[in-house]
DNA sequence: AATAAAAATGTAAACGCTTGCATATTAGAT
DNA sequence: ATCTAATATGCAAGCGTTTACATTTTTATT
């Protein structure tokens, strides 16, 4: 039962050729004759031999495995993407390393030292938003690097996205044209630049359009939980708020179960909108109105960029902005 | 910026000695005098070195990376075993390779088959059941695998999971104290063998401690999706069904919403149990009652055993049942 | 100061493949 | 048959480490 380990070499002396031309068939190799391509073949089933990938990656300096570097698998939203990711990584006979690095500047760093030990072909990297310390890093290798539905505020890496300035810019202006004037702004920590250089950009514009003036008192920067959410509908309880814009659903959800808990009747006292579209917004009662994402072909589409990449194929457009959607729900009238 | 790799043989020539050396103060080797281990670890500092792991890995036949094959990173209950998964492999400087499989008998051999040919240390098997053909690709490689949240009905891998049977039997048992007779047990495929073996005959078994007949027509077995356990709801309607165990949290949001839509009040005219505890419990209104399984723990401790198995130490036991609990929420009485 | 034992370092052979180059075989044209 | 040009195959040098084993240096002992 312990099978000893069959290498190329033991495939070549059975079948009488010479390791090389074991290569070739492996391979795919064009220049090797029919009869001795079925005669390798058949050694190679009958030995039950696997080409051993590492020996492999380091003979062709190529490991056909992409690291991928994602805040949480947990979250749904970047699940999600990385479905997008390892299907077309697949199809493509790549593999992906995951690597969990709660959205921690060093745990980033020490990640993307890990994959590059590794020697992945390419990375895929996901965050909300792109650290100066990380960016540098990226500029050291050669290693081709996409960023996927996240966004690099310096435009210096490829990155496929949408454009989250204008969907939440869309999505606050629904709620205007609504009759609110008075509308919340909750997302995660403004840190984090989808938040502060997007996201909160949209929701200026929306109202600088329609003659509102900002008020920093309707700007919630909490953590992605339901539970912040929850806790968050308290806050605003108290305020003038009529509406918000939310930047995450579960977050969101915290918020719509938090207000109705407290007797505020969503969608006739307060609207609200959230921001992705993960299977959420259909579970909670009403229905959350969003701005739909294509999170899964972000994904993918950020694989086959990567893929691109790596094969040295000249890259058209290195920024990618997928179209998105909003879908009218129960928490919009 | 082309930064060409530094070897290991470029520090041995830079810090004046042999890459054997330099091998041991990478390693940790303690036969080396403190003085050339500065030396040494100064140049690679400056060099910028990074040890290839491709490399080591062919001379070391050691790759400290694990292979996982998960269903779809993209559920809820599979994601949080792989984040327990990943944190002790960190831990313990492992890295994962993360395939998905849809859970299909012919994608799982293909992608074991890749994993193996990477050379993985281990791999983590999670899924809904253990396939004939797979226990046998399991038993004929000498790589370890331990199957987290999942079930070998045959009993031959190391396990980590839950009591299944006894949990569904817990969870009915409470129903039929609630006073119910007419109790649907709604799941998934039942040709997958934690439903069929386990679920199911926790079931059968509260049902005969309380001398209520099996009765084959309560018994749904759909896919675990929101829209399946959404329209099941009618189904359910036209039976004499007062009270459902549902064998996955998004299904049982389906039905629980189904319901509701339909008029029928949880928990005064039906109860609902569902089996996971994943968020969507806190998230439904009325919150779902449930079993609670530890899942992120399952995968660290699965992990945690995979490296005793990798290390080649003794594992007392290679089947752990971790404790569960039931959480009584609104969708029962 | 000599010697043995211990500690530190070096040498070189793997590890299992890919690949450039050389060589041998085959086919096509004359 | 002969010569050319493909086509097919083999040879051997890497790829960047680890790791026995050998050798040198240091330390301790007498």
């Amino acid at each position: 039962m312990e099978k000893e380990n069959v290498t190329i070499y033991d495939v070549a002396r059975e079948a009488g050729v010479s390791m090389a031309t074991v290569s070739r068939v492996v391979n795919g190799n064009s220049n090797v004759k029919q009869a001795t391509k079925d005669k390798v073949l058949a050694v190679i089933d009958r030995l039950d031999y696997r080409p051993n990938a590492v020996a492999r990656g380091l003979a062709s300096k190529k490991t056909t495995t992409v690291g991928v570097i994602i805040p949480d698998v947990t979250d749904m939203f970047f699940s999600e993407l990385a479905r997008g990711v390892d299907d077309v990584a697949s199809m493509y006979h790549y593999n992906i390393i995951l690597a969990n690095s709660d959205d921690s500047g060093t745990k980033e760093l020490q990640v993307l030292e890990n994959l590059l030990a590794k020697q992945v072909d390419g990375i895929i990297y996901m965050g909300n938003g792109l650290r100066d310390k990380l960016r540098e890093q990226f500029s050291h290798t050669n290693v081709p690097i996409v960023l996927a539905g996240g966004v690099d505020e310096k435009n210096q890496t490829p990155t496929v996205n949408i454009d989250y300035t204008a969907a939440t810019k869309d999505a606050v202006a629904k709620l205007i044209s609504n009759g609110h004037k008075k509308i919340a702004f909750i997302s995660g920590s403004l840190e984090q630049a989808i938040n502060k250089e997007y996201r909160l950009k949209g929701y200026k514009e929306a109202l600088a359009e329609a003659d509102i003036a900002f008020d920093e008192t309707l700007i919630f920067a909490t953590n992605y939980t339901y539970n912040a959410g929850f806790e968050l509908a308290n806050e605003l309880y108290g305020t003038s708020a009529t509406a918000a814009f939310v930047g995450a659903d579960e977050l969101a959800a915290g918020v719509l179960n938090g207000l109705t808990d407290r007797g505020v009747s969503v969608p006739n006292d307060f609207e609200i909108i959230t921001a992705i579209n993960t299977k959420l917004t259909q579970i909670t009662r009403p229905q959350l109105t969003t701005i739909s994402i294509p999170m899964y072909d972000m994904g993918a589409v950020a694989m086959r960029m990567l893929t691109k990449l790596m094969g040295k194929e000249n890259i058209e457009n290195g920024r990618l902005s997928l179209p998105y959607g909003i879908i009218s729900r129960q928490t919009t009238r």
